[in-house]
RNA sequence: GCUGAAGUGGUGGAACUGGUAGACACGCAGGACUUAAAAUCCUGUUCGCCUUAAAGCGAGUGCGGGUUCGAUUCCCGCCUUCAGUACCA
């Protein structure tokens, strides 16, 4: 029979899955592997061809760890909780639950199509309540612990709590809140146990602060960043403001440095670790306080009497230059600061700042504006009075809001101080045009600069930081980007948070009483008291077990998890098999040290900030209270690129008016018309030529379509955009399946081009794939069809033919070059064609090199080489023998001047001093050389020879 | 603006440490088989010039320089595209 790709690859997913041959067992005389693959969302709109690429290439890698002898675990599972089905709720009142159930049965039929190894026994679902139990319990474990300095690790809450009732919290050096005032053991002691409360949340891991929100009063919700453009939303295009409210926040900020550290130790693409840099975004500088001027002191009132302003600066040394200060316009010290004289002008700046928008704040990046507070600051080492601004360029949120304005060394102080006539003070012998820009130079030496003058940079640094330190005016601080994470969304479809509350304080529910189950409500969306829609839960109220209570109910919280609380430790769960599921631990001990973190991780760069740092910062949380044992989660990361749509255009002819006619011209001659260009489905397109037939059928308004050709065809028009439903460019793999198979479109996916690079999807050179695999069907057939193998011994020229791909394909999965080996393949099937090769010996091997990339054809074909059903996915993979690709003899190619003129065949034996005889000699290079001798010969063994002339 | 990645035939792409640029595949052209079509097979296919043909000559990996016997690969400057980020003190 011909290559009936149908049946054999139904044959073997039902085989596959009746024989549960990719379950994997956490105990193994065999070395581990864990390949994981970044799970889905399971959308509505299914698979598209882009989703599997991934999937595909790290199926190859697990299915060829298999074959080199380890223990793969190799799992899938769906990030379940998400908008989508929650929207999608809201508009028709079905259970997101339910929208979740359908999608995710779809995905599963999808997946199964294209073959994959995946042990499913394990698949974990991120909405499933015996799945977000766990989420729950590390959220819980997060809540009780807290940040120690001193070991450089998170620590139980209960540890700090003996600390403050030993000696308070004077040596205590932790990532906490700010604003923690000092007390002694005894001052603990007799403070209420709410007051305690109080004090210990801003020490825990996780906690509660007042943040801005996008929130969108039209859809009575708030919004993620990403689902806001322009101060509108996304979705409807409704106004967003900014919201204060208050919000469950991980101190992330806690880990910054650790996560910055971690990117060393792991084997992540450079791009992706200098995301993950930049969004930490650690500087080294310094604190300086500016006290302010005495006059100024004498006026204000007794709570601000001891205040000052301190600024964070990365360039401590041109502090000299230093000439005026600018505090954002939300710097808390604004109103004190704020002279009777200069305050309308303040007020009316400081309006004026809210109402820009976020994006009129980035159109006007080089037009600085500001006022002048009236007040002034004392400099700490030349002790001068400089004046204290406000202004917008200055962030409230990054440092500390307030910056030492150094206008020759920093273009935007440069830019302030022209603007307002401030002094600008040169403070390096290097700095050049500073009546034109600003020069941050740290060549040279120092000048106007009092203690450091005649200094470098790096003389001058340390004699500052310590006169500071010594003047109790600042000291060396390292600051960074980061921020605290927001933990929490005004939503329905995600995880309870396990809290309640308490005179008005958070407390954790019993650890016996997860799940906290998500509870039924009539609407998904807000009451009309704002509130989330949590609160629409009928009896939804948390009461004490009955020894510890007295009968009170108090209230849940209401917000949900946001979407990264689930995907930041599943893969630990696939770690535990389904009996260990039972037990009550979110994955055992013993299953933990056994697979240790993820070897080969594979997903797109979209979660290089979110997801991929979430992740690692509850890694390394979990790893201080010793419940896993690695420091990083995944060792090894490889984004694959992306899948563009690739739409097709057709070209309606307009009239005079500007009405569409139902004349439609092709691509090539459209610009003798008006035109309206018009997507078209891309699955009636072939290399550009739509067929017309399905077309007039697509539409009954098309169906009198007529048509100017060219050529008799007619012409599609191409552009790349995102693939998706509204541009009739989504190809899904369900219908390459359908006409090719799963091991084509498998192979093809990898044909395409590297794994890292987007690339537009175009089914142009699928034909060829598919040739392929009927070629290589082919060589294990006669004529006929009917199956035949020799025993005999196989020609030098097979062996070489089977030990090149034998070696290529090794070298090319361990570097991910997938498409590499797949052309390798068909030069290798090719050359055993042209070689009539019918022996065992060769074909055998070559079935178990390429099953990683055709599982199907190859379990067919093993199985008709007399080996068991289910054994290939285990067998050996075939030893590379140098041997066989040992040549005595080389075409070395005779270049002159480096031109490429000919190849001459000598034995590759042959010593620069004999060859240089024999190419001087043969008669073709005289011809080129034309009676000229050459200066210089140039031999390298076995590569080439350039002779100079 | 900054950071990162990438620019190679008509198309997707290959060339792994500086050593035969365009492997493999698509498409296209021509041919075989066929009543015909599909399928399959064979031949050709970077561009330009010259030639009846064989052969030959020249150019060529975004652009301009450089290093080298030799550069798609290394260095300097520039252009374009994509991604991330956005006044970060």
């Amino acid at each position: 029979m011909d290559y009936q790709f149908r049946d054999i690859e139904k044959k073997w997913q039902q085989f596959w899955a009746e024989n549960q041959t990719y379950k994997v067992d956490n105990k193994s005389s065999r070395p581990k592997y864990f390949v994981l693959d970044m799970f889905p969302y399971p959308s509505g709109a299914g698979l598209h061809v882009g989703h599997p690429l991934g999937y595909i290439a790290s199926d190859i890698f697990a299915r060829y760890k298999r074959l080199k002898g380890f223990n793969v675990l190799h799992p899938m599972g769906y990030d379940s909780f998400g908008l989508p089905a929650e929207q999608y709720a809201i508009q028709t009142g079905q259970h997101p639950a339910i929208t979740t159930e359908t999608n995710i049965a779809r995905y599963r039929e999808q997946l199964d199509n294209i073959g994959f190894s995946f042990d499913w026994s394990r698949e974990v679902r991120t909405s499933d309540p015996s799945y977000y139990k766990w989420t729950q319990w590390i959220f819980m474990q997060l809540f009780n612990s807290w940040y120690n300095l001193d070991s450089d690790k998170a620590e139980p809450i209960s540890a700090l709590i003996s600390v403050f009732e030993k000696s308070g919290n004077h040596s205590v050096r932790a990532v906490s809140d700010e604003d923690i005032p000092y007390f002694t053991a005894e001052q603990w002691s007799v403070k209420s146990e709410n007051e305690k409360q109080e004090i210990l949340l801003k020490y825990r891991l996780t906690y509660l602060r007042e943040s801005t929100v996008n929130w969108c009063p039209a859809m009575g919700t708030v919004l993620a960043n990403d689902e806001v453009k322009d101060g509108f939303s996304e979705r409807g295009g409704f106004p967003v403001v900014q919201k204060k409210m208050m919000q469950w926040s991980m101190r992330i900020t806690a880990y910054a440095d650790r996560l910055l550290q971690g990117l060393d130790s792991i084997d992540f693409p450079e791009p992706l670790k200098e995301m993950q840099r930049n969004w930490i975004g650690k500087s080294v500088g310094a604190m300086v306080k500016f006290s302010l001027s005495p006059s100024l002191v004498e006026n204000l009132g007794d709570a601000d009497k001891d205040k000052f302003i301190e600024v964070f600066t990365t360039r401590a040394d041109t502090i000299y230059g230093a000439s005026f200060l600018v505090l954002a316009p939300e710097h808390e010290l604004v109103t004190a600061l704020t002279t009777n004289a200069q305050k309308a002008e303040i007020e009316e700046y400081i309006l004026l700042t809210r109402k820009k928008s976020e994006l009129e704040r980035m159109a006007d990046a080089k037009a600085v504006s500001g006022a002048f507070t009236g007040s002034f600051a004392i400099h700490p080492l030349s002790g001068q009075q400089i004046p204290v601004w406000i202004a917008d360029y200055v962030l409230a949120g990054y440092g500390t809001g307030a910056v030492m304005a150094v206008p020759s060394g920093d273009q935007r102080d440069w830019l302030f101080a022209t603007k307002y006539n401030l002094p600008i003070v040169a403070i390096s012998d290097a700095q050049q045009n500073l009546d034109q820009q600003a020069d941050p130079t740290k060549e040279g030496r120092y000048i106007n600069s009092d203690l450091i003058n005649g200094l470098s940079y790096q003389e001058a640094l340390p004699v500052l930081i310590n006169k500071l330190e010594e003047l109790n005016a600042g000291k060396a601080k390292i600051n960074y980007r980061m921020r605290d994470a927001i933990f929490g969304r005004q939503r329905y479809w995600g995880e309870p948070v396990p809290v309640y509350f308490k005179d008005g304080l958070p407390h954790l529910i019993q650890q016996s009483e997860l799940p906290l189950v998500l509870p039924e409500v009539d609407k998904y969306l807000p009451t009309e008291s704002g509130e989330p829609p949590l609160a629409r839960a009928e009896d939804w109220r948390y009461s004490l077990s009955s020894e510890q209570g007295n009968g009170e109910v108090y209230e849940y919280e209401l917000s949900t998890m946001p979407g990264w609380a689930g995907s930041s430790w599943y893969w630990y769960r696939y770690m535990a098999s389904p009996e260990e599921r039972e037990e009550n631990v979110f994955a055992p001990e013993s299953a933990i040290n056994y697979w240790k973190s993820v070897d080969l991780y594979i997903g797109g760069s979209e979660h290089a900030t979110g997801h991929l740092l979430y992740s690692r910062f509850w890694n390394k949380f979990l790893k201080d209270l010793g419940y896993v044992s690695e420091e990083e989660p995944f060792k090894k990361l490889i984004n694959q690129g992306m899948i563009q749509g690739r739409s097709n255009f057709v070209y309606r002819i307009k009239d005079e008016a500007g009405k569409g006619t139902n004349v439609f011209v092709s691509h090539g001659l459209k610009d003798q018309y008006l035109t309206t260009p018009l997507h078209v489905d891309v699955n009636i397109v072939a290399h550009e030529i739509l067929d017309i037939e399905a077309f007039k059928k697509s539409r009954p308004e098309y169906e009198q379509a007529e048509f100017i050709l060219e050529n008799g065809k007619y012409i599609c028009g191409v552009e790349v955009e995102k693939m998706s439903k509204s541009k009739f460019n989504v190809v899904s793999p369900d219908d390459i399946v359908e006409r090719y198979g799963a091991d084509t479109l498998r192979l093809y996916e990898m044909f395409l081009g590297p794994l890292e690079q987007s690339k537009p999807w175009n089914t142009n050179g699928i034909e060829g794939v598919f040739k392929f695999l009927r070629k290589f069907w082919k060589l294990f057939h006669d004529d006929s069809f009917n199956f035949r193998v020799s025993e005999d011994e196989p020609s030098k020229a097979e062996y070489k033919a089977l030990h090149k791909i034998i070696r290529k394909v090794e070298e090319d999965i361990e570097r991910f070059s997938f498409n590499t080996s797949v052309s390798s393949f068909m030069i290798c099937v090719n050359e055993l064609t042209d070689l009539k090769c019918t022996k065992r010996e060769i074909l055998q091997q070559l079935v178990v090199v390429l099953h990683p990339y055709a599982p199907h054809i190859t379990e067919e074909l093993w199985v008709l080489l007399g080996n068991n059903p289910g054994t290939l996915s285990f067998a050996d993979y075939p030893e590379f023998k140098p041997g066989y690709l040992v040549e005595n003899e080389f075409a070395y190619p005779v270049s002159i001047n480096g031109k490429m003129k000919m190849n001459l065949n000598i034995s590759l034996s042959s010593e620069s001093a004999e060859v240089e005889q024999l190419v001087l000699n043969n008669e073709d290079v005289k011809r080129y050389l034309d009676g000229k001798s050459p200066k210089k010969m140039i031999f390298v063994k076995g590569k080439i020879i350039n002779l100079v002339v």
